[in-house]
DNA sequence: TAGATTGTTAATCGATTAACAATC
DNA sequence: TAGATTGTTAATCGATTAACAATC
């Protein structure tokens, strides 16, 4: 029952999927759903994802299925969804880009409040409703704003010292998608995207011919 | 010894790594790397670096280490950065084209040779060395030049029909940045990569505040 | 030789799955 | 009641880790 209980990483990241398919029930007025329809959804047995959201405590009636409303918001309220989380992104190439105007965040709770750029030419110009700021101006941003979320869009080379300066700064979680891996304060919580990693596992599973579980 | 054996998962996604890691000391001119030292930059300890790389065959001096540029050039042929991997990709918006200039890419075998969109006003514009080409090209393009790899960077809707005019065109490995799941012939492998649900799972361990392995 | 580090065995740990009583 | 599906137990499976002989 709930958020004290050690959840295994595997089942942490397939909870989204669920979510994911509830989401979709919603949308076509479902209003019972299946740990074997969730289960499909996340690529395993419905065993699997009945376990996994027992997680959640009692969520599903024996003999029925699971409510979607319920569920949804329970997963919501579980993965801290519905809380707001403002972040900052430094970086404004071509991912940077990407990532300040990805339509799927607001609904997770993720509003990206500010844009930072080290390259002059860059500052000043808008993207979506944000405009790219001077990285000498980041600490000052997060200071005031309090803000816990950094996102790093930047090349290699200089992640590492910005990703020193939003630790200094009282960031507490980096996303990462620099291709570098970050030596900060153990307090500093990092989560890595690393597509050129994604990318060799890929190769390596079609050199095979063999199909990983996605 | 080699390719035929079943690798863990988690080994595979490791290796890259462990690669990344051999690609530094390259740079720095360092003849011989421990487990120890490869370990730290994937977060395991040295005995699952060394049982990893075991999966290579022996590949290292007991006593001194392994060699950086002979463990690298295992872990090319290994994991196949050596072949020349072409794509086709489709959609031009901030993610399709952060994808089309994303610089490590080319370091790991793949090539982007083509890019498709939907919208026409976005047909001929360059991105990078590439035109945007009209959806109708697709198939001719893929069976043409027998292209084997279609990254998908479309918005969720209209991603499943792509895919099935990617595999009906012979295409058998999506690598997929839109948040649905493909329901595709057994044949074609899927890779999904999605943001939405890295965000959730960022988003409940930082309200648990507990640091999960990255 | 003494010190270091691999490759691998055996023990541990953790996640998945099958099966079924309980429930609707 | 009969049929369906959950929540959970116990068994299985697979990955990680500790330890150490073999090697340099």
């Amino acid at each position: 029952m709930g958020t004290s209980e050690n959840i295994p990483r595997p089942c942490v990241m397939r909870l989204p999927h669920y979510y994911r398919r509830l989401l979709q029930a919603l949308q076509n007025h479902q209003a019972i759903i299946s740990s074997q329809e969730l289960g499909e959804e996340a690529g395993v047995p419905a065993a699997q994802a009945r376990r996994d959201l027992s997680y959640l405590g009692e969520a599903g009636r024996p003999g029925v299925g699971y409510g979607v409303a319920e569920l949804a918001s329970r997963l919501e309220r579980f993965l801290g969804l519905g809380e707001l989380k403002e972040a900052i992104l430094v970086g404004a190439g071509n991912l940077g880009r990407a990532l300040a105007s990805y339509p799927g965040f607001g609904r997770y709770g993720l509003r990206i409040v500010a844009l930072f750029d080290r390259d002059p030419t860059k500052i000043g110009a808008r993207i979506g409703a944000l405009e790219v700021r001077p990285m000498e101006e980041l600490g000052a941003f997060v200071r005031q704003r309090k803000i816990k979320i950094g996102i790093l869009a930047t090349p290699a080379p200089p992640a590492q010292s910005i990703a020193e300066w939003m630790a200094e700064a009282g960031i507490a979680v980096i996303w990462n998608f620099a291709p570098v891996s970050l030596e900060l304060p153990a307090r500093v919580m990092v989560f890595n995207e690393d597509l050129a990693a994604r990318l060799a596992t890929l190769s390596y599973y079609m050199m095979q011919g063999k199909e990983p579980r996605g």
